[in-house]
RNA sequence: GGUGGGGUGUCUGAGUGGCCGAAAGAGACGGUCUUGAAAACCGUUGUACCUUUGCGGGUACCGUGGGUUCGAAUCCCACCCCCACCGCCA
C-alpha cells in the first residue's frame, strides 16, 4: 500500500507508475474523495472538540451540584450532528481505503519501463549447456520412461495440471529441497521455518495477493481461509502489526512449502508437464531489512538464489523485468531463467522482489530505529528455488543418451549415494 | 462443539461512567556520579490523522464492529483471537 499523503502529493507519479505498470486505478477519483474527507473530518472533530469541552463542564457543574440540564440537552443535539457525519465520512473512508489498496507500488528507476516481458532486460548469464550426440528428450517424456513422474494418475485423483511423484523422482524433490534449505541455513545465513500452509483473509492481503488475485487463489469457504501460493505469505506475516528492534535487522527467513495455485484463465500457451503445475513446492527465502539497505539486500538475495542453480550446474539468465511484467507489489524484481534444453526455453525458476514498504504498510511491520522512531521495515522475498522447473532443468539438463538422468553431482548424498536414475 | 478465564502503550501490568492517553515497574534515550562500567539518583520516552509558513492547536485510538449515554478503557450486544478444562476425532 501506498502512503494516502504520499498519494495525494504526487498523484503524477502514482499515475505513471500504475500506467507503467498496466493497471487501470482512480488517482483523480481518489483525490476527489480524500478533499471531501478532511473537509468533513474537520468539521466532525470541531463538533467534537465542542462536545468535549462541555461535557467537562457538565461533570464539573455536577459535582458542584448545579442544574446541568441546559448544556445536556445542547449536546444531546451536537452529537446527534457528529453521529450523521460520521456515518457519511465512514462511508468515504471505506471507498478511499479500497482505492488506495489497488494502487499498486511505485518501480524503482532502475527498473525498465516497458508494457511487457519482452522489455525485460538480461543482466548477466552463467554457465552453459554441453553439445551432445544424441535427441534430447522433453521432461514429460523422461518422467513417463523412467516411470517418476505419473501425470495420468494425477490428473484421475485430483484433476488436470497435478503433477504425481514417484520412487526416484520423488526422492530427487525432495533432494533439491533439503539441499537448498540446507544452502540458505548453513552458508547464507538464513532461519528456517515450516509456516502453516492455510493462511487468513488479512495475511492474504498483508503481502498483496488480495484484493487484487482471490481468483487465483484456493479458499476454504467454511473458514474463509486460503491456501498459500507461496511461502512468502505466512513468512512475511509473522512480524504482522509488530515493532521490531533495529538491532534484529535484517532477518533472513527460509522456508520450503507446496505452493497452491489455481492459475485460472492463465493457460493456452505452452503448459504442458511440470510447466504449470496447481500445486509445486517451493523454497522460499524472505527478508525484513532497514529500508537504506533493501537494494543491496536485493543483490545479495538475487545471489543466493543463484548459487542454487551454479551448484546444480544448470546454466541460467538473470532478468529484470520490465514495469509491465512487475508485480502488484513489487518496485523491483529480477527474474532467474534456467535453460531447459529438452523442451527448448528458458524457464522462470525464481523471482526475487525488492517490495520496498509496500507490504510492511499494509500488513503493520515497523522498526524502532535509533531515535526511538518507529518506521515500516523493507521486505523482500526470491525463490530459492520453484521446484517443479528446477526439477524439468535437472531432468533435461542431466539426461543421457541412454534415457537415464545423471544425479548432479550435490544431490547425491541427498540421494544416498545414488549417482544415477533409470 | 461446550464451559470458564482473558485480550490495555515497546514489554509486564493497574484501572469498572467524567479530574484516564491512561498508575506502577521494566526497557530505551539524555544527564549527575565514576578512570571506565555497574549501581544509585534526576529527566525524557506511544501511534495515526486533521490543521498551521512556523510556534502551536485539535481529533481519534485500551482485541474488532455496533449500541446505551451530555460523556465509555470502564455498561450492553455481536464477532475474532489467546489460555485452561471437558467432549469429539486422530
Amino acid at each position: 500500500m501506498l502512503d494516502q499523503r504520499f498519494v495525494r502529493n504526487n498523484p503524477d507519479v502514482v499515475k505513471q507508475a500504475a500506467a507503467n505498470k498496466n493497471e487501470r486505478v482512480d488517482v483523480d477519483g481518489f483525490l476527489d474523495l480524500d478533499a471531501r474527507r478532511r473537509e468533513l473530518l474537520q468539521a466532525s472533530e470541531s463538533l467534537k472538540q465542542r462536545r468535549n469541552t462541555v461535557s467537562d463542564e457538565i461533570a464539573r457543574m455536577k459535582r458542584d451540584g448545579e442544574d446541568a440540564s441546559a448544556r445536556i440537552e445542547e449536546m444531546r443535539e451536537v452529537s446527534a450532528r457528529i453521529k450523521g457525519i460520521d456515518t457519511d465520512l465512514a462511508g468515504l473512508q471505506d471507498s478511499l481505503q479500497s482505492v488506495l489498496e489497488r494502487l499498486p507500488n511505485i518501480p524503482h528507476p532502475s527498473v525498465p519501463v516497458g508494457a511487457d516481458e519482452s522489455a525485460n532486460v538480461e543482466v548477466r548469464r552463467w554457465g552453459s549447456t554441453p553439445e551432445v550426440e544424441f535427441e534430447r528428450k522433453a521432461h514429460w517424456d523422461l518422467g513417463e520412461d523412467l516411470d517418476i513422474i505419473d501425470f495420468q494418475r494425477a490428473g484421475k485423483i485430483s484433476g488436470s495440471h497435478f503433477v504425481l511423484f514417484k520412487g526416484e523422482g520423488a526422492r530427487l524433490q525432495r533432494a533439491m529441497i533439503q539441499f537448498m534449505l540446507d544452502l540458505h541455513i548453513q552458508k547464507h545465513g538464513y532461519t528456517e521455518v515450516i509456516p502453516p500452509y492455510i493462511v487468513n483473509r488479512q495475511s492474504m492481503f498483508g503481502t498483496g495477493q488480495l484484493p487484487k488475485m482471490e481468483e487465483d487463489m484456493y479458499r476454504t469457504d467454511l473458514d474463509d481461509l486460503f491456501l498459500i501460493p507461496t511461502a512468502e505469505v505466512p513468512v512475511t506475516n509473522m512480524h504482522r502489526d509488530e515493532i521490531l528492534s533495529e538491532d534484529d535487522l535484517p532477518i533472513y527467513y527460509t522456508a520450503y512449502s507446496p505452493c497452491f495455485r489455481r492459475e485460472a484463465g492463465s493457460y493456452g500457451r505452452e503448459t504442458r508437464g511440470l510447466i504449470r503445475v496447481h500445486q509445486f513446492d517451493k523454497v522460499e527465502m524472505v527478508k525484513f531489512v532497514r529500508p537504506e539497505t533493501s537494494y543491496d539486500e536485493l543483490e545479495t538475495l538475487v545471489n543466493d538464489a543463484e548459487e542454487v542453480l551454479q551448484l546444480l550446474n544448470i546454466p541460467y539468465r538473470v532478468v529484470s523485468l520490465s514495469t509491465g511484467d512487475l508485480s502488484f507489489a513489487a518496485a523491483k524484481c529480477y527474474d532467474l531463467e534456467a535453460w531447459a534444453p529438452g523442451i527448448d526455453r528458458w524457464l522462470e525458476v525464481s523471482s526475487c522482489s525488492n517490495f520496498e514498504d509496500f507490504q510492511a504498510r499494509r500488513s503493520g511491520i515497523r522498526y524502532r530505529n535509533k531515535d526511538g522512531k518507529s518506521q515500516f521495515v523493507h521486505t523482500l522475498n526470491g525463490s530459492g528455488m520453484g521446484m517443479a522447473r528446477t526439477l524439468i532443468a535437472v531432468l533435461e539438463h542431466y539426461q543421457t543418451g541412454r534415457g537415464s538422468i545423471r544425479v548432479p553431482e550435490v544431490l547425491i548424498p541427498y540421494m544416498g549415494g545414488l549417482k544415477e536414475i533409470g
